[in-house]
DNA sequence: CAGATTATGTCAGCCCCTGACATTCGGCAA
DNA sequence: TTGCCGAATGTCAGGGGCTGACATAATCTG
């Protein structure tokens, strides 16, 4: 480990299909702090828990801690981290002659459908990323790191929207705008779901998104005083 | 000071027209942190530049800094929010006729221009306010800082949008869903203003912000492959 | 098995930030 | 003016995040 460890994003599987003890026990170390990590903040906030105490949990030295995750916050994302990944490989495997909106609005349904199938409960499952996107929002630092790298994941968006589209993304600016307007969408999104009171699941957050890309159009055009509109009204 | 000042909104003139010594030299050390803060961290960089040097620049105890800024990063957003204070205060201007999203883009470029007349340079100029803009962007720590203030504006957006159109932002997305939109679109267009090399002063702004709303129609409709589509051509 | 790599532990230390308490300063009325 | 009250500041102690340097122990390679 000479520089910071990069999070393992699924070593490829070339040259050497054995990824050696060495390998593998770093693999290990690195899920258990993000498991200590987890359940602490889960159960005594994120503020109120130390580095030392994630680190002795896990037996080992904080300054290992410090090895693999650059600070307290990045070890509190990790999880989403992954999901995150996820969805851009979703992105990149959309057909082609689907709309770049629409190619995102699928890709991130997807997404969570799958990771929400794949296990639905335990650790590292989907609900656990859920429990974490809401301890985020209550944790102003945490909001802060969260949405840098979310920022961070639009430039991978952007990158990928005008691969597929074939454009140069210096000079257009639809790449960059529509992963703007998404990565927007999507925060949108996640805030009203933290902000219900039932957790609803994946498939609460899914509809969420839903609701939020179908009010996308209504709320760029026109005036909304008239109630007749756009079919934007579901009051209670 | 009881707990901590909240930033000085302009002081209702109401009630005492002369604020009193304390008041004045309450505002005075405020204004010396902040202009002290910007010269250091534009000179030696922001993480480079410690609490004690800026609090030491001012004779001032480092714990008299906290209880002006609760943090290191505040300092440094101080300029950046009473520009978007004055956005916000011309959004509520706007005439109830215009279309939401016209409302925000004459807004933004409004208060863009009108704070570039006021006082073109100097302390506290919008030129400051751009210079930190670019310094901002160089530091991740305050990037994550400046992203959640600016979402914590756009709440505000959201209400002002909200009392303008009359409808409930709480069962009607659309608030939520423009003032969204509207953000990233700007963030993006300071991202794309930092990049340049020459800095081009706030008209260069203005222009860039134009720029990015008129591609946000092009760019969620359609594919983008046919040059010819939306005039959102504009190689060099 | 020996040497080269690499992960880990230990330690010292800087810096950010906070609570508690004492002191000083501005505002205000007798 | 004087004296009091509340507010602003200073000082001190301390916790916690984070890093560089160096030694040690574990893995890998031949």
């Amino acid at each position: 480990m000479a520089a910071r460890t990069p999070r393992p994003v699924r070593p490829p599987e070339d040259l050497c299909r054995a990824p050696g003890l060495r390998e593998r026990k770093k693999q290990q170390t690195r899920d258990a702090l993000v498991q200590a990590a987890h359940g602490l903040f889960l159960s005594q906030g994120f503020a109120r828990t130390t580095v030392d105490e994630i680190a002795s949990a896990v037996d080992v030295s904080q300054r290992t801690f410090f090895r693999y995750f650059a600070n307290k916050d990045e070890v509190a994302l990790a999880v989403l981290a992954d999901a995150e990944d996820y969805f851009i490989e979703c992105l990149r495997n959309r057909p082609a002659e689907e709309l770049p909106l629409q190619a995102l609005r699928a890709s991130i349904v997807k997404s969570w459908r799958d990771l929400g199938n794949a296990q639905p409960s335990g650790p590292g499952s989907i609900n656990s990323a859920l429990e974490l996107l809401r301890m985020i929002e209550d944790s102003p630092p945490l909001i802060a790191a969260h949405l840098r790298r979310v920022t961070e994941q639009e430039r991978l968006v952007v990158q990928v929207l005008a691969e597929r589209e074939g454009v140069d993304p210096v000079q257009d600016l639809r790449p960059t705008v529509l992963a703007a307007v998404f990565g927007s969408l999507l925060r949108s999104a996640h805030l009203s779901w933290t902000a219900e009171q039932e957790p609803a699941g994946p498939e609460g957050m899914v509809a969420l998104i839903e609701r939020h890309f179908d009010h996308l159009g209504p709320a760029l055009a026109g005036h909304w005083h008239d109630p007749a509109q756009d079919g934007a009204q579901d009051q209670a």
